[in-house]
DNA sequence: ATGAACTACTAAAACGTTTTCGTGTTGACA
DNA sequence: TGTCAACACGAAAACGTTTTAGTAGTTCAT
């Protein structure tokens, strides 16, 4: 087992200063020409790379990324993280990932652990529970201590942070109206609770487009989805959510759903109950993923291009730790664009 | 914007030594009742968090694991890397991720930016690219520098380490076996090329069930698909490989799939062919994924049990990492079971 | 011959901890 | 009164770097 040289040993071993050794490998002017040569040979003869973690200390910042998410088996989180590690990897940062599982505590947890000097900023988006309790100090502090944070996807607007969205409001108008354009009559919606900042955005965009086309909106046909934070049968309270939702609205002919799981749901519950899909009833899902490719049939969704998300808040993030305090420029919010991408749930 | 307080700072505040805050936080028992008290007080009220940097270069130990996976837009490396944060997590690690994007020289990198100090140790699951070149060199010399690695699913048998695995040749062969029981009698399989071990390894399954049941096998009937590492149209080049693999074998009614993206995309290939699911033809796929469970039909799969995967390869890496070189135990190889998830596909 | 200006290097501090080894002040005891 | 523990604290080294501020030794012009 061969031991990592440090600047140390290789002084030691050449019999000059720790301080030669190190500029000699950065091409200090200082060094005489033979001298570098001999520290240049000898430490790639013995592979010498500088000890990150002295780096960071010395430097103050250690260039890695910490990024916080509710949850990692979703493909728009690991499309986002994608797009962060492209990034932040182009630009030499590491990323270290934690997760909050959707619960306030943990989200608290995982900021702490990395607050204290691992990583020199974060991105985060925030976990459900958080957003239920409205307790956000854990975030407050975090960026008090002047470690920048950027939020993504569920952001808070209380925060004031650099920002990376897509326009839920318009979006969804788009895709309701599109619903409307091919036919439909009494369209639905499956959201999320309000106080997920996506849910009650997409639903105001549902609403707008039925308003413009002076169509009432039913508050039968919103169906807020409650999910118990984690709980076993998680997928079963779903589906008999949406159960009960179609029988209280017999007469749905096209549902817009916020996510993959929805609107996917709500398509096999649909089939179950006779629907044949597009034909009686469409789907529009929101969050363009695996499962919506793959679907039966397979679902027309709006793509919210997470990837591009990630290089975005990767990119806002290490120009905000480059700039250092020098010009401390206001905080962005950057909006992706959307597409619709048509598959086989619409006509 | 406060910042973060030092050892220093306290010491200075308090007009006491540096070495005195650093006891009376640690409760030493050098120090008096009263110094303490004052000292943990004032740290309460500035929040004092010991610097994790210098802990690190102090102890020569991070506390964080290094993960590097092919692909993290794929429910398996996901539910495995939520297995590793649960367990990590646990223990007080973090977990630093790497992709390398199934390539070669990715993988390369991501080894040597965290081999610097910046992690213990290594949870590694090999990129394709590096399997076809059987090119190990950066591996065994990160194991030869005194980082401890645990790979998972694929693996490398020359390299010796601590393993995750599945019993691929034992489990394949219980679900091939699965398909004749339900009555299949021509059956083919859908694997990947013969470096990626998994994909070898469940080939060698698939036709040890053969065997064991007197059928002889058709070599037409074993399809291994050659994904060009991240073609642009990778998936319409699988389709396409799918459908040429399902008019050489019109015959075939029951096919085993080395994994969920496999299955589905033959799924619907079939489908189109005018083929019913699963009277006219049989299917099982690797790796139980959302995918599979969302599938139409719902796909029978086997679970790999990936959380567990993961927990398990934390397990084994930081126990190591933690019994330093007292007792330098050889080697462990965990295989974690399997389980046949019975849906629609099969009868 | 004197001093200035280079050249080629070294010493030491600093980043924030922990820990080993002192050290000065008490109080008890002979 | 002198000696010795016990007590409460401080100084300094160490982890591996980078960087600032020297310092010898040489060269060169005056």
């Amino acid at each position: 087992m061969k031991q990592k040289p440090t600047l140390k040993v290789i002084a030691k071993e050449l019999d000059v200063s720790v301080s030669t050794v190190s500029k000699a490998l950065r091409d200090s002017k200082e060094i005489g020409e033979k001298t570098k040569e001999r520290v240049k040979a000898f430490a790639r003869l013995y592979n010498y790379r500088p000890n990150n973690i002295a780096l960071s200390l010395k430097n103050k910042k250690t260039k890695t990324l910490g990024v916080i998410i509710p949850e990692i088996v979703h493909h728009f989180f690991t499309t986002v993280i994608s797009g962060i590690e492209k990034f932040a990897n182009e630009q030499g940062y590491n990323v270290i990932v934690g997760l909050s599982n959707e619960s306030f505590d943990k989200e608290v947890i995982n900021l702490d652990m990395l607050a204290n000097g691992s990583i020199d900023g974060f991105i985060l988006s925030v976990a459900k529970e958080t957003l239920a309790k409205e307790d956000f100090h854990h975030i407050a502090e975090t960026i008090d201590q002047g470690i920048p944070i950027v939020m993504f996807d569920r952001v808070i607007d209380e925060i004031p942070c650099d920002k990376v969205i897509v326009d839920d409001v318009a979006t969804s108008k788009k895709a309701v109206q599109q619903l409307i354009n091919s036919g439909c009559k009494k369209i639905g919606i499956i959201s999320t609770m309000d106080y997920v900042s996506v849910g009650k955005l997409r639903t105001r965009g549902y609403m707008e487009a039925l308003n413009h086309n002076d169509i009432s909106v039913d508050f039968n046909a919103i169906l807020k989805i409650d999910d118990e934070f984690h709980a076993a049968n998680e997928h079963e309270a779903l589906e008999k959510q949406i159960q009960t939702y179609f029988k209280t609205n017999p007469d749905l002919d096209g549902v817009f759903a916020v996510n993959e799981i929805y609107a996917i749901t709500a398509m096999k519950i649909a089939r179950k109950m006779g629907k044949s899909i597009p034909e009686d009833i469409q789907f529009i899902g929101f969050t363009d993923g695996v499962l919506s490719q793959h679907a039966y049939p397979p679902l027309t969704t709006v793509s919210q291009h997470g990837f591009e998300m990630g290089e975005e808040a990767a990119r806002l993030l290490i120009e905000r730790l480059e700039k250092q305090d020098e010009e401390t420029e206001s905080y962005q919010t950057v909006v992706v664009n959307t597409a619709i991408v048509e598959r086989d749930t619409t006509k």
